[in-house]
DNA sequence: GCGAATTCTCAGGTTCCTCTCAGCAAGGTG
DNA sequence: CACCTTGCTGAGAGGAACCTGAGAATTCGC
């Protein structure tokens, strides 16, 4: 019996899915006075292997930024005590330089926000997609030189880039609409695994959408229409259970 | 890149019986008002290795959450007293943190559900098969305790890889039905046991099932075709009791 | 605000799956 | 062997899951 449970040393890596190894856990801190929102963004945060704190107001996200020195805050722009700019400009009067995803109501912003792209700083507007989140939470942590892991995902020769938001099949170029970005990058992550259509509607469209997840069907047509118009083919219906990036026969 | 390489060469030596490693046992606490319903998943997942325990209504479970401290629960949403969203919802304020399984009607869905294959939990639509629910009680588990490798099933050269729903036999990537790659997975599930036709049935098809149990003949011969084409013959015939996985020479 | 792009709904068509049945094969028993 | 029981498998009806084109509704860019 060879037991040898302490820890599989052999870290095999899994092989042609790119999934996350071992990184040093970046630590976030997510700010917003509606628990769903908090609850929501850590559950997916967490389940990508950040460290999560939460706050519900600006005075205790002050307080966490210093005791959990977080890596990132995604901080909302409205709270009941200090809004999100004050946060960001009392950090800065601290001489802590932390960067911050902000999230702001659909109509609202436009001119205040703008300029935020500029530095380390970003912003999303609420209701927003899980995995649109967790993207620009990577991408942030990567312009501010956290070690991230490559924004390119590939699979066969298909290949996408988050930096450029390009995607390749062989040596085509393919234009795709964000919609359909965001799934095609669902699937890349997913490679070889099969996902099914809530698990698909849970993490790429807007956590307010209350559609039928036949909608699903309509976008793989898309996408298989416009990424997967030659041989190999690579996206594969599992009837009755989802969808699944794949090389045919000998993978 | 060179294409897939590696493996291949593996020797598996899996030679005896595939089964569960012992685990530590699990709790789980499994929640609803139809006593049927509680008996008929109780005895599966007991039989299963887990320990199980049992609750007609939202506020006896809440006790039991923190007395018999579940690893996972099993809930009804829909429950005379509290909605399984609101058991939810206390957990968390209790800052009990488990992951749960949900049962909903078949149509009902859609709405509500949504959002739950985000993180740990997960959930099922009424009537399910037993194997499935054991299934998915297990994907749950490895999920919340952080990644295993990919779970696979393996007896002789045959081959079940439950996350990306592959099925080998030898070299050869094998294309199954739902209802076949469920049969199979519950035959590997029970290798060199001997099942009965109605223990299939109960265990694979949903539990309204009310048909004829030689269906199951119907499909062994469709797994047989699929992958028993080969020696040496895996699915053995036992006259007047059933079916089971063995290797020929041993008995 | 207007046109264009994108998202979403819907329904017809298609493919594949499930399940039933019937006739034949194989094992067991007198 | 004759007979009976049990299991095997091909054929096919009906249905479920899925695909896709067309167009309505919404959002975006200017």
């Amino acid at each position: 019996m060879a037991e040898s449970d302490a820890d599989a040393s052999e870290p095999m890596l899994a092989a042609e899915n790119g999934l996350a190894v071992a990184e040093a856990r970046s630590r976030v801190l997510v700010v917003d006075d509606e628990e769903s929102i908090t609850d929501l963004v850590a559950t997916a945060l967490g389940y990508e292997g950040f460290e999560v704190e939460t706050a519900a107001g600006g005075r205790t996200a002050l307080a966490l930024a210093t005791s959990f020195r977080p890596h990132l805050i995604v901080l909302d722009v409205m709270l009941p005590d200090l809004d999100g700019f004050e946060v960001q400009r009392r950090l800065k009067a601290d001489r802590l330089r932390v960067p911050i995803l902000f999230l702001t109501a659909r109509d609202a912003t436009e001119d205040k926000v703008r300029g935020l792209t500029l530095g380390a700083d970003d912003y999303m507007t609420k209701p927003f997609s899980i995995e649109e989140l967790v993207a620009r939470v990577r991408a942030v942590l990567r312009r501010a030189g956290e070690s991230e892991p490559d924004p390119r995902l590939v699979f066969s020769d298909l290949e996408l880039d988050e930096a450029t938001h390009e995607v390749w099949r062989g040596r085509e170029l393919i234009e795709l609409s964000p919609t359909e970005f965001n799934l095609l990058r669902y699937l890349l992550l997913n490679a070889r695994r099969v996902v099914s259509k809530s698990q698909i509607i849970d993490h790429v469209w807007r956590y307010d959408f209350d559609g039928d997840s036949r909608l699903v069907e309509t976008y793989i047509s898309y996408l298989r229409r416009k990424v997967d118009f030659t041989e190999p083919k690579l996206i594969h219906t599992v009837r009755g259970v989802g969808y699944t990036l794949r090389k045919p026969r000998d993978g």
